[in-house]
DNA sequence: GTACTAATCACTCTTAAGAGTGATTTCTCT
DNA sequence: AGAGAAATCACTCTTAAGAGTGATTAGTAC
């Protein structure tokens, strides 16, 4: 059985350190390669086709959550794990739907860091155990559709709607009667609840939960 | 029975005038007003709330087709004839899709203007002869669904899918491996084919349609 | 009565979208 | 051989989108 190949991406020295020194202990694992960001994760990744990158999110020049995407993009059989520190469920949410199959929480001890990947890496792809009832939570019947955390209030819902007929953010205040700055905030806010990023994603989204007609 | 408040609109003054002349030989209308450009045909439908408002398309400042959408928007109650010299069916078919209930050619006997405008006034909406048979031809199962003119190619198709999986222009090329620039092409001739103006309308339509999985 | 939320509006800044034009190449149809 | 469509790439220009920040008002909940 060949060793797994592992991508670390960090922009913290002491954090690829101690990720490293973690894996070193297994023979099952050998380290390619580091990175510092996520422009420089893409680029390592086309060169060095790891099997796995352990991906942080919040890195300079280009974030994780960018990389993810660009990298699943490009090389979709590449797994991605992204590490972080905190156990924020929105950094797990957001990676999730760019494309990364497993998130860890970098303070966990080795042997959990081990079983994780060796599971990882052999598709069994566990969670990490504090946040995996999160993930119920957050994902609850199997569906990779998006639950807003919060519920979009009735002017959000009417915001939303019109923006899926296609509508341009003029043409909202016109119909609604409010200035053009207020759609956009509730926009800003509708996207912020959903986790998505665009009008396109949220009229892809109104239509899959079957809130058009 | 009240007349029919006229709101003419249009930027050549002879083409007004020719109009007026119809009109003025019936008693079932009155006409209250006359605008030059798009801008105008708002400003005045809003202050004299007309019954119907005739509309020319290709006119300074901004267009009838823009006017149309803006003023249904606002006066969803106001009727709008889109009026033109030429039979060109993308005009019509534009026009209908921004929301204007008629289309008459200017070049038609002055009884035709008559019955066709009071027919429409009393809601019996009947289309001129000529262009009839070309709206059941665009519009074949009565339905408001866009049909293209021309079927999208293989690769159309492809890009359309991404664009209403939600990624952006970057994201499709990297995807397909072509540049941003094609991308944009495709995506140009694609909103072309389906008469639509932007991704989410695209996204809309691609759902609507069964497009999407 | 105060904390919370919804709804409203404002200003800046950067990037993405889309219109307009034009060009090349390859393939198919006839 | 020549027409036509499909796919590719390029450059300019204008406007819309979206991120970031912040503020006010009115109503609701406890």
């Amino acid at each position: 059985m060949q060793p797994f190949r592992i991508l670390i991406v960090d922009d913290h020295a002491h954090a690829r350190e101690g990720i490293r020194d973690i894996l070193e202990e297994y023979e099952d694992f050998i380290i390619v390669g580091e990175g510092t960001n996520g422009l420089e994760a893409i680029e390592l990744t086309e060169k060095l086709m790891p099997d796995i990158v352990l991906m942080d999110i919040g890195m300079p020049v280009m974030d994780g959550l960018e990389a993810t995407k660009q990298i699943k993009l490009q090389f979709p059989y590449v797994k991605i794990v992204v590490i972080t520190v905190s156990d924020d469920i929105t950094d797990l949410f957001d990676a999730l739907k760019k494309g990364a199959q497993g998130y860890l929480l970098k303070n966990l001890q080795s042997e959990v860091w081990y079983d994780y990947l060796r599971a990882f890496a052999l598709d069994e792809v566990p969670m990490s155990k504090e946040i995996a009832f999160q993930i119920l939570k957050e994902f609850p019947q199997e569906t990779s559709i998006t639950k807003p955390d919060t519920p979009l209030s009735a002017r959000e819902l009417e915001v939303l709607q019109l923006v899926a007929k296609g509508l341009s953010n003029r043409d909202i205040s016109a119909q609604l009667f409010i200035s053009e700055h207020t759609v956009k905030s509730h926009l800003k806010n509708i996207l912020s609840k959903l986790h998505l990023e665009n009008r396109v994603q949220l009229t892809s989204y109104a239509f899959q939960n079957g809130l058009m007609n």
